[in-house]
DNA sequence: AGCTATGTTAACAGAATGTTATAGGGGTTA
DNA sequence: TAACCCCTATAACATTCTGTTAACATAGCT
């Protein structure tokens, strides 16, 4: 993603700050817009749709907190950032008790090359945030390696880390037969020796936990997971 | 920030330097530009706008410490950082006393391992610099990375150092996990070795000055920062 | 029935982590 | 400099959780 793509909402009541930040945004490749009251930047946000607003928390009309909360309830926007602008001398608990739905704030009086600093690790941030989405779907299944937790629906399972990565090796591949050995291999090594029964008490803990249906299995071969319904 | 995003600028005279270092850098996923003198070296640093440069001392032209005291006097290049590269007989006192405005210093013969030990530490501080002016919320929790305070709804709650960095390290990230291993590259530094029970401790404290609820244990991997209520 | 492969359960052992106390390093104050 | 305090790491012991196994049950096939 280019600097140039990425489009930056400032709001502020005061037309020096915009001039001056969005000056800095500007020089760095951002597009930037500015709105000068809460009121006009949620209607701004909507049409804009900016990766990121910079709010002012003291405002005419409508304060930034105030806004930060609309905003938040667009669709759309869930995935922009928020930070807002605040008087180094506003008492911190204000902002921190605050549970609007913010992601950062920056202290006034701001100075421009910690202002672009920030900016760019904010940005750094959604782009992490997008990229680590990697989570894999099957069927009603989400796998989410990063944070160790699988759900069912909008069920959250916690497995244990045999049986995660006993689940997520069958999950690789839903409807192909996956081998004793093969398993063991995989999520055993093939140093470590264990009990032929050991794994089939993990199965057993799997369809305890996840379901009987997704687990068939093969006499004389092994096991695969189905995608629920389907005989895969 | 991904390794690929990562520039280094490499500068010494000697073009087999240039190629075994190179090599092991570009290994390392990092993007490497090259330059055989400090004349150049400064032009290129222009243009690159490099996160690490390495320099080489004894230069033809325009030897290392010049050229590092023309990059500090770049106004963009200020984030970047710069090591010199120099013979272990040297006196480090002219190297070390220097107020060349250089970060670290290396010493010749260069062993890769321990270069690109050293240079993944660099490239931590240089993160850490740039987050060092975000102050991060995360549900009711807010993050002064300035003052090394963080907020709990209105509590304020000061964290030491290794805490903090551990603290911050987690709640990068909400919800995900993170391997001992990670952490320990984090927090400590690939160099040091601690023993084990160490971060253990860590989290203890966490727990007590901050809350039990938000660090989840995953045995066998990790830990996580959670965000209250959710299970994340 | 008898054989084989898998299902199921509970219990155990050890690994992994929680918890507390303590020592040493580094800095600060009197 | 001594007395003190704080941070950090480690040791030592307590606790929790996981992975494995044994033992028995069941199913399908010949």
């Amino acid at each position: 993603m280019n600097n140039s793509d990425i489009k930056i909402l400032l709001v502020d009541d005061e037309p020096d700050i915009l001039e001056i930040v969005g000056y800095n945004l500007k020089n760095e490749g951002y597009k930037v817009y500015t709105s000068t009251n809460g009121i006009e930047a949620v209607k701004s946000a909507k049409k804009i749709m900016p990766d990121l607003i910079l709010l002012d928390i003291m405002m005419p009309e409508m304060d930034g907190i105030e806004a930060c909360e609309k905003i938040r309830t667009i669709k759309n926007l869930e995935n922009t950032l928020i930070a807002f602008l605040t008087a180094r001398n506003e008492d911190y608990s204000k902002v921190a008790g605050f549970d609007a739905g913010a992601d950062d704030y920056i202290t006034k009086p701001i100075k421009p090359k910690v202002l672009v600093s920030k900016v760019k690790s904010l940005l750094r941030r959604l782009k992490a945030k997008n990229e680590t989405d990697a989570n894999v779907i099957v069927g009603n299944i989400t796998i989410n390696r990063d944070e160790y937790v699988i759900f069912k629906g909008k069920e959250r399972i916690f497995l244990p880390r045999k049986e995660f990565e006993l689940f997520s090796l069958l999950t690789s591949k839903p409807g192909k037969v996956f081998k004793r050995e093969a398993i063991l291999d995989s999520v055993w090594g093939n140093e470590v020796v264990v009990g032929g029964r050991t794994i089939d008490v993990h199965i057993r803990k799997l369809r305890e936990k996840i379901g009987d249906d997704y687990f068939k299995t093969v006499k004389g071969v092994g096991y695969k997971f189905v995608i629920e319904g389907t005989d895969n």
